[in-house]
RNA sequence: GGCCCCAUCGUCUAAUGGUUAGGACACGGGCUUUUCAAGCCUGUAACCAGGGUUCGACUCCCUGUGGGGUCACCA
């Protein structure tokens, strides 16, 4: 049987890492397989409609280069479908849910519900208040009356839980085996008032009828598991594998949330991480193939990826770490590469192509993010400022820094635009002129990088003749000679 | 509170009964050096506790403790 997996969120507006994570693992596990990885919207709940929300989830998942089998896709910015099994959008199947909710009451496995949210609210308190149960009144109404009841009063249906053992038993791949005490589940609703199936009809109707042969989700589903088993054995149906994927924390080790940092991948996209480095950051949170290694390329975790390997504890997502990771990412990419990805944050009225990129080439190991570039751009073109005492290398004194920028400045002056043309020709260039004029390294070097950057930390001095250029160079170092 | 899940350095993790408990981030020191980065070398740092099982437990079992999740006509 040829593996489907899917990843089924509500629309919310934007992806959250830790549906992410569970969207990855189960990307991962199709494409090892060669099976079907799936995008499903779970849109039931009509009062929590957030508009564009599909699209921004597609758009998003093509940011991340990853790509359903089936599922909804954008065409010329339209929303339609591909595959085989859908509609894949939940309020598009309402008529399916009702079909199987039906004959589920058939079966006597459902019943109709009549009861006012008002009224089970205030069973549920007394049950909270004095510990004596008092539910389910409608299950024992005769099949007759639910029925001629239904017509015209508004109701739900609920499953009809049948204690028919002392445990309900689960398999999960990362968490072994489960048992659940059969006494804890009241008669929850699959078929809501206004005719929407609740999550738990939904996707094990819709996992069933899409033929999902592993339900990867998160931890936070694991106490409604044995809720969806019994409704697989309802049915007759055979149960897929479950995996429920440990929570995403914050640093205090609650579920990761909007309060304590950034939770969506929009939002770190948005600051400048790369895909590649959000991926391989991400899927390390709760699984390492081999534990000796940080760097994974997409290909090798689809080749080692193992579900049942999962760890079955949360993890926090530790932000310095993402850092590290993107700056590797970063470093490993070209000056023009960078340059592309980076037109993204710097708009090309502030700088050419080709500054850009030299700025890149030079910046690449300073980078955390592509959302600093900005900075960095800033950092090279805008007009140092700063005090003249700053020129002065701290072994040598005014008069020396004086000297030495002159005697630089001087040299540039009758140099052709070969030297200029990178870096290391300029490095070689200016050190064998120190060389000659018997002078010192640090005495020409700081003063130079300081009337350059205009800051006591910066790249090196060749880095900024590079980027500058012949004439702004020489202006820079004029400034500075005037101002000693 | 009921039920469920979880428990290795501060953090992410490796280890599947026998290791000096390994790697990574962060942090400290050093090298390089014109500063800052990057890079290289290096240091500090962990098996939650108590009982078992076993010749031998981080690994298996029990209890306790701690943390988390979930208890909706939300997913």
């Amino acid at each position: 049987m040829p593996v489907r997996t899917r990843f089924a969120p509500s629309p919310t507006g934007y992806l959250h890492v830790g549906g992410y994570r569970t969207a990855l693992y189960a990307f991962y596990v199709a494409r090892q397989n060669g099976g079907a990885f799936i995008l499903r919207i779970e849109d039931t709940d009509r009062e929590r409609l957030v508009p564009g929300a599909v699209e921004a989830l597609v758009r998003t998942f093509a940011r991340m280069n990853m790509t359903f089998d089936e599922g909804p896709i954008l065409v010329d910015g339209a929303l339609k479908e591909q595959g085989s099994h859908g509609p894949y959008v939940q309020s598009a199947r309402v008529e399916l849910y009702k079909k199987y909710a039906q004959q589920l009451v058939d079966d006597r496995r459902a019943y109709p519900c009549f009861c006012s949210k008002k009224e089970i609210q205030t069973r549920r308190e007394t049950f909270e208040k004095t510990g004596i149960h008092v539910t389910d009144l409608c299950r024992s109404l005769s099949v007759e009356t639910g029925r001629v009841r239904m017509k015209n009063e508004s109701h739900v249906l609920r499953f009809s839980w049948s204690l028919r053992r002392d445990f309900v038993e689960c398999k999960d791949l990362v968490h072994g085996n489960l048992r659940f005490p059969n006494t804890d589940f009241d008669d929850f609703i699959i078929l809501k008032s206004d005719g929407f199936p609740t999550y738990h009809l939904a996707s094990v109707v819709d996992d069933h009828l899409m033929k999902i042969t592993h339900v990867i989700r998160g931890d936070e589903w694991l106490s409604s598991l044995p809720k969806h088993v019994m409704l697989y054995e309802a049915f007759g149906w055979q149960p897929p594998a479950f995996a429920h994927l440990p929570l995403i924390l914050n640093p205090d080790k609650t579920k990761l949330s909007k309060r304590q940092g950034d939770v969506a991948v929009e939002d770190y996209l948005a600051k400048g991480y790369l895909p590649e480095a959000l991926e391989n950051f991400v899927a390390l949170i709760g699984y390492n193939p081999t534990g000796d290694r940080e760097i994974y390329a997409r290909d090798e975790m689809i080749r080692l990826f193992d579900l049942t390997k999962v760890n079955a504890s949360g993890g926090v997502f530790n932000l310095e770490k993402l850092n590290w990771m993107n700056q590797q990412y970063l470093q490993k990419k070209t000056p023009a590469e960078l340059a592309a990805l980076g037109r993204a944050f710097v708009d090309d009225g502030i700088v050419d192509d080709a500054t850009l990129e030299k700025i890149c080439a030079v910046e690449r190991t300073r980078l955390t993010t592509l959302g600093e570039l900005p900075q960095a751009v800033e950092n090279f073109l805008a007009p140092p400022s700063y005090e003249a005492p700053l020129l002065v290398w701290k072994k040598a004194d005014a008069a020396d820094a004086k000297a030495s920028l002159d005697a630089l400045a001087a040299f540039l002056e009758t140099q052709d635009g070969a030297l200029f043309a990178d870096a290391k020709t300029i490095e070689t260039s200016v050190m064998s002129f120190i060389a000659a004029r018997g002078l010192k390294n640090g005495n020409v070097l700081w003063p130079a990088r300081v009337a350059l950057s205009g800051r006591a930390q910066s790249p090196g001095p060749f880095e900024f003749i590079w980027v500058l250029g012949k004439d702004e160079t020489l202006r820079r170092l004029r400034h500075a000679v005037d101002l000693l």
